[in-house]
DNA sequence: TTTTAATAAAGAAATATTTCTTTATTAAGA
DNA sequence: TCTTAATAAAGAAATATTTCTTTATTAAAA
C-alpha cells in the first residue's frame, strides 16, 4: 500500500526551475499572439530545448497536455506563475547604486515577477536623500531603521567584492531571509539563510572557454 | 592495450566551468594575503562547497596538490587564468547601453578576464557619438562598417527583448562567433554560433522558490 | 467511420555530476 | 626515527538530470 513517489528523492530538479521564467517569457509572447494552444515541439523549436524535456519540467508541475494539441497557453502561464510565485509580492532592498544597481532598480520585470525593491542604500553623499527611478536612497546606516519600520524579505547585494561580507552580515543581523549577490564574490551565512549568487563571470568563462575549445558541450542544450 | 580514458564520454563538467572563476576571484583574495598554500578544505570553508569536488574540479585541469599541505596558491591562480583564456584577449561589440549596458562598460574584471569591449552601439541619437568611460558609442546602422574595421568575436545583447532578435541576427550575418544574451528571451542563431544566456530572472526564480519551499534543495552546494 | 500522423505521458535508459570511501602521501610532533 | 593527523588522489557509489523508447490519445484527413 505504499507510495513510491512519496520514497523518491522527490523534488525538482533545479535546471528546471530555473528555466520556467524562460518558458513563462516565451509563452507571453505567444499569448500576445492570440494562440490559444502550444505544444512542446513548437516551444523546443523556438528555445532549442529538448521537446521531451520541456514536457518533463511541465510534468513537475503536473501540467497536462492534449495530445496532437499541445498545452493550453493561458493555464500554462497561470501556472508557472503560481508556481513561481509571481502572485506573491515580496520586498527587497538594495544596497550599492551604481550602474549595475541602478540597471536593477530600473528593471521592470522584477514587478511582475513579484519583488518590489522598496529602498535602496549607499555610502555616497551626493545621491543619498535622492531618488532613482521613484525609489529612495538611504545611507547604509540608516539599514536597520529602515528595515524596522517596512520589512523586507529580501537584500540585493551589489557593492564592490570587498566590501560585499560586510553588508551581507548587517542584511542578515537585520532579518533578511535571502540575500541575492551581484558581488561576485562568496559570502558566508548561515544554514538558514538564502544566498543567491549571480555573478556575470561565468558566462564570460563559458564564452571563453566554448570559443577556445571547439568541441561541442556535454549537455546539447542551450539555455542554462 | 586499449586507453580507458579515451573511451570516457571525456569532458570538464560545465558546472565546474562555471564554478571555475569563483576559485580564481577567492585565490587571488588569498594571494594578496601572501598565504603560498591553500588546501581545498579551507577553499570549501569560504566558498560553501564540498571539498571534494573542489579537488575534483582542480584535477579536470591537472593540478595536483601536495599532500597535508594544499595547492601552491600561485601555480592554481596561473593554470585557472589559463584555462579559462584570461590571458588571451577577445574583442567584443555590445549593443544597448541602458543601464545594464553602462553596467557592463564599467565592469572592471573583464579586462583581466580577457575581454576588451571596443564599441558600443545604440539608436539614442542623444549618447551616440559620445563616450562611456571611454568608449565610443555608435549607431547600431554603423555596426557592420564598425565590425569590419576592427573585427570582434563576441556580441553583447542587452537591449529589450522584443529587439533582441533582430541584433543577433545582424551580428552573425557580420560575423561575431559568439552572442552573450541578456536580453532575457531567448535566440535562434545557426549551430555554430555560441549562445551564452544570461538572465537575471532565473536568480529571482530560485529566491522565491527558495523563500516559498522550505525545503532543503536536492544539491547541498550554495553556488550555482 | 477508419486511418494516419502528431503529440503527450510514463517510465526506462543513458549520461552527467556529486558525494563517499579507500588509499597513499607527507608535514609536524612525539 | 616513528607516529599521528591532515590532506590529496583515485575510483566507486549514489544521485540528479537528460534523453530515449514505448504506449496511449486524439485531431484531422481519407
Amino acid at each position: 500500500m505504499k507510495n513510491t513517489k512519496d520514497n523518491k528523492a522527490s523534488g525538482i530538479p533545479v535546471p528546471t526551475i530555473r528555466r520556467l521564467p524562460l518558458y513563462h517569457s516565451f509563452l507571453l509572447t505567444i499569448k500576445n499572439k492570440e494562440r490559444k494552444y502550444i505544444s512542446a515541439p513548437d516551444i523546443a523549436n523556438e528555445l532549442q530545448i529538448d521537446p521531451t524535456q520541456i514536457i518533463k519540467d511541465f510534468s513537475y508541475l503536473n501540467v497536462k497536455g492534449k495530445t496532437k494539441v499541445g498545452y493550453v497557453t493561458s493555464v500554462l502561464i497561470k501556472i508557472l506563475e503560481e508556481f513561481l510565485g509571481y502572485h506573491i509580492s515580496r520586498k527587497a532592498f538594495i544596497v550599492g547604486i551604481g550602474n549595475l544597481g541602478s540597471a536593477l532598480i530600473k528593471y521592470h520585470r522584477f514587478h511582475n515577477e513579484g519583488m518590489e525593491i522598496t529602498a535602496g542604500f549607499d555610502i555616497n553623499p551626493e545621491i543619498i536623500n535622492t531618488k532613482t527611478n521613484n525609489l529612495k536612497l538611504f545611507h547604509i546606516d540608516q539599514f536597520q531603521e529602515k528595515i524596522n519600520e517596512t520589512p523586507v524579505d529580501i537584500g540585493i547585494i551589489v557593492v564592490p567584492a570587498d566590501q560585499a561580507q560586510k553588508i551581507a552580515d548587517l542584511m542578515i543581523k537585520s532579518g533578511v531571509k535571502a540575500i541575492w549577490n551581484f558581488s561576485g564574490t562568496p559570502l558566508s551565512a548561515p544554514d538558514n539563510i538564502i544566498i543567491e549568487n549571480t555573478s556575470i563571470d561565468s558566462g564570460l568563462a563559458m564564452i571563453k572557454w566554448k570559443l577556445h575549445e571547439n568541441k561541442p558541450l556535454i549537455y546539447k542544450n542551450r539555455m542554462l
